[in-house]
DNA sequence: ATAGACTTTTAGCCGACACTAAAAAATAAT
DNA sequence: ATTATTTTTTAGTGTCGGCTAAAAGTCTAT
């Protein structure tokens, strides 16, 4: 079995989120944005991917990932995802203190250390985020979700997730009271700015713009 | 504050270990045995960890670790073996088996994830081998401990670490029931070979080779 | 259809960290 | 004190993953 870099991890992990979340074709200046380095390099790793048959990729028109590259980047994200759970979890991390140590430790290489960390944390389904968790053989269970702007007036459901995973959002919702879990009921949405009320576990309600509305995911 | 790669990590924490065991000044041989890389890229590799001043560099006269040097190894080592009783209290690991992960492990960058995990742990003072776990200023509580063989018969102790802690010679240790904690009485030593025959637990005699009992560290 | 704008790739460079082969220094043996 | 052996360093190479500058390809607007 072929091996990966850490680089290559991390790139392949960003080019399978960038194209789950366009589905067609993922462009270089998109995942030189996504990974912070110059589409030059981008370039380069590109070509390297496609020589080790993880991405199909036709130079000056984007890349997809193929299935053996679905597979290596499913992989990444499962570990990323336990090890997100087990900072909250166990070690009291708050959600938008995980994302930089989870990051470097998706590529500890060991097949049983990932099993057992599984296993520890109960299996859990879900990550701090909402996001689901891969099984071994790459299996993701997904919820069916909806953005909260795209929820009905009166409309009600469960936050399960969020689309932003940034320090700066999640920080934000923890401030205005927002969290995974929480019941809410969509009061008014109002039409020049599209921004929105909500009412929060039947008790406080919630001014969000758009923007934010739009980041969180919801369970109807 | 100036950073190290994983290498120098790596390296530093082999040259800080050779240094303890041996006393005086780490020959680059000895560096490039520990660390299976050849002569000459250690040779490359002291040039740098010199520039850094985490070393002594004197050409052809091997290497002394510097007080800085000793900061940072002690800083990895207090890593490595917080992750090392993780790996066994936490995720059921043998202790012949986290050295590997243990090494990648200890190279994950965040003061407070070595803080909480610490405290998670319960603020362990050893490892699954028996050393002790460097404190968040580097302070070591070391126990005074000997090697089996500098027992005088019918002397008593308990074991409380192992000087090598290879998956061959832990495995061993598991077959013939000896283990960190266990209390011993030395029954006999033959002359001939240095060998020995010590009561484990006043329960079970185990016959051990001079190399074997010198490389099992015991408390009187 | 062509010019201009934007995107992407190529070419060349650099630092990190391995390696081999050869030179140089230190140490051991005679 | 030479010579031989061993240790260590230097020189040169290669891969990985980043960069900048320049070239080339694609897309858009007139
Ligand atoms: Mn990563
Ligand atoms: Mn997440
Ligand atoms: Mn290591
Ligand atoms: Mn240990």
């Amino acid at each position: 079995m072929m091996q990966l870099t850490h680089a290559e991890e991390n790139y392949l992990k960003a080019i399978y989120q960038l194209s789950e979340a366009g589905k067609k074709g993922v462009s270089t200046n998109d995942i030189s944005a996504e990974m912070k380095t110059k589409p030059a390099s981008v370039s380069d790793m590109l070509r390297k991917l496609g020589e080790k048959e993880v991405i199909e990729y036709r130079k000056y028109y984007g890349v997809h990932i193929t299935e053996e590259g679905k597979k290596f980047a499913l992989r990444t994200i499962r570990k990323q995802r336990l090890w997100e759970v087990f900072l909250v979890e166990k070690l009291r991390f708050a959600w938008d203190e995980v994302a930089e140590v989870a990051d470097e430790l998706e590529h500890v290489q060991s097949t049983i250390l990932i099993q057992r960390l599984d296993e520890y944390l109960g299996f859990p389904k879900f990550d701090p985020h909402g996001d689901p968790i891969p099984d071994e053989y790459g299996d993701v269970r997904s919820r069916p979700r909806l953005p909260i702007n795209e929820i009905d007036i009166n409309g009600t459901g469960q936050i399960v997730a969020v689309k932003d995973s940034s320090a700066a959002f999640l920080r934000y919702l923890d401030k205005v009271g927002a969290y995974i879990g929480a019941r809410i009921k969509v009061l008014e949405k109002v039409e020049f700015d599209g921004s929105i009320e909500i009412l929060v576990d039947n008790k406080k309600t919630i001014f969000m713009s758009k923007d934010v509305a739009a980041n969180i995911l919801v369970m109807v």
